[in-house]
DNA sequence: TGAATAGTGTCTGTGAGACAATATTAT
DNA sequence: ATAATATTGTCTCACAGACACTATTCA
């Protein structure tokens, strides 16, 4: 069949003739916990933590999963995304980035559905609003052993883990697969995009500002650094650490007391 | 309605059910041309180039865009684009990395289109094939003014341009969006696919080892750090470059001459 | 008072930037 | 011989790692 214009082709145009597919957002909602410790002049240990949903339909009912959601088709992929987010969270204006898209054929058991990801990070203390009754953060606990992740997640209701094997990808330097070897807990390929925005924010810390947007508007050099040293997995020295966000940060006029030794000025983000 | 099982309740799963889109694969294939020098002794220029299609149905007949292909059910998002590029190409085991989902509600019009965007990197004069007759390597010049950014395509064929708007994106200090200001020749928003690739490109040759992938298996130094130049898009200085690349390039026997000066040993990209 | 963290000073070695010097070729 | 690029050497300066030292709090 032959058309004469542009108007002409689309008027004709039926989506209907191709295969059916689904396009889905899922958010890795990201922040950080303070495990408190037993000594009141020790600081409190942080991780990161991030929020789950109990599945209360099927598939994988009574399964968890991240908060996600159908695209509306009257709805930028981002847009929906941060509707998703405000249905299950009351959170507006955070930050939210693309995280990748995953578009395994059997990542879902109902029809073929891609899932664009993105991550969001917060810092959760400042979250004053309820959350969905189904929702809850679970901290995170990461070990690595040569090519196999071990995640724990831990809250106060259930406790989760699962295991994933990081596969290089052939013909690249840098780019990993992650195969899920061990999963009773969580919905779909969840786990993957799990340790993909970990990764994301690990990988982005050192050269970018994005660390600002999972602490709180004002925060010590101290926290600041526990964030670098969980995401980084190892301890920095303070020197060091400190010239790396010495232009990253300026001084507040207060002051945080009650640690039992020197209190520490009070820091906030400004970009340089 | 209530299901008792998770088979029960995915037999009665109508997708129709449920609005109509399409998620389609876009690839930025990118390469590096040699732009002839008049005088024998100098070297050639270098700069990058993609590879477009014209096309010949609507819509956007007679406009030019990346290869793309709707995405197969029955193949993973990956797989899918290896798939349109053998089809476009012939080029089989080639690198490929996912660049970005483009979802905007009105970018095709025919229905609600995903796109999940991928860059290819090859040596194009490794490329044997014949390629298919409606598709066209085109040479890229950029030009950054302000927050304009100005790019031309040249080929035997036809020249095109269009303009693009850099726009940091909200609560962010590295993520930006391109807005298409000039746009006469492509189609789609493929210009925004084409700067986010190079941008891609320009930003990972720093710090991984995806260049290689864009040269041939051996190649001299020179012609190693003039690709670097024009990523980059500044002189580097002689020393400084070479050590950056030191660790990843191993001598070959192999020396090139012809040149009017001193002939250069030719390397090859070894992991470190 | 002492255990703990906060914050600053400084030595040293590495590595990037800058530039100089030498090598080799085709015309 | 000359114009061009190829390749190596080396000086300097900035900066990161390492560690020491001082400051300050509260049970």
């Amino acid at each position: 069949m032959e058309y004469k214009t542009e108007q002409e082709f689309l008027k004709s145009y039926n989506p209907d003739d191709y295969d059916r597919m689904a396009v889905v957002n899922d958010i890795l909602l990201l922040s950080i916990s303070n495990v408190e410790k037993e000594n009141y002049r020790k600081l409190d240990e942080k991780c990161f933590s991030i929020l789950l949903v109990k599945r209360d339909t099927f598939p994988f009912k009574d399964k968890w999963c991240l908060p996600g959601g159908f695209l509306n088709v009257k709805l930028g992929l981002e847009e929906n995304a941060r509707d998703i987010l405000a249905r299950e969270t009351n959170l507006h204006n955070i930050f939210l980035e693309q995280l990748y898209t995953f578009g395994a054929v059997n990542r879902d058991p109902r029809m073929r559905v891609v899932s664009t990801a993105y991550m969001a990070l917060i810092d959760k203390n400042q979250l004053k609003e309820q959350l969905n009754k189904n929702a809850e953060w679970f901290n995170i606990k990461m070990q690595e052993t040569g090519d196999l992740i071990t995640v724990q997640l831990n809250s106060s209701k259930q406790d989760l883990n699962f295991v994933v094997q990081k596969i290089l990808k052939e013909s690249t330097t840098d780019k990993y697969e992650y195969k899920i070897v061990e999963n009773d807990y969580l919905a779909f390929d969840h786990p993957e995009i799990i340790i993909a925005g970990i990764d994301r924010f690990r990988n982005k810390i050192l050269y970018t500002d994005i660390v600002f947007n999972i602490m709180p508007p004002i925060f010590t050099l101290s926290e600041l650094q526990q964030v670098f040293e969980i995401a980084l997995n190892k301890k920095l020295l303070v020197t060091a650490f400190r010239r790396i966000v010495a232009d990253k940060v300026v001084k507040t006029k207060q002051i945080q007391t009650g640690g039992g030794h020197r209190p520490s000025v009070m820091y906030k983000y400004e970009k340089s």
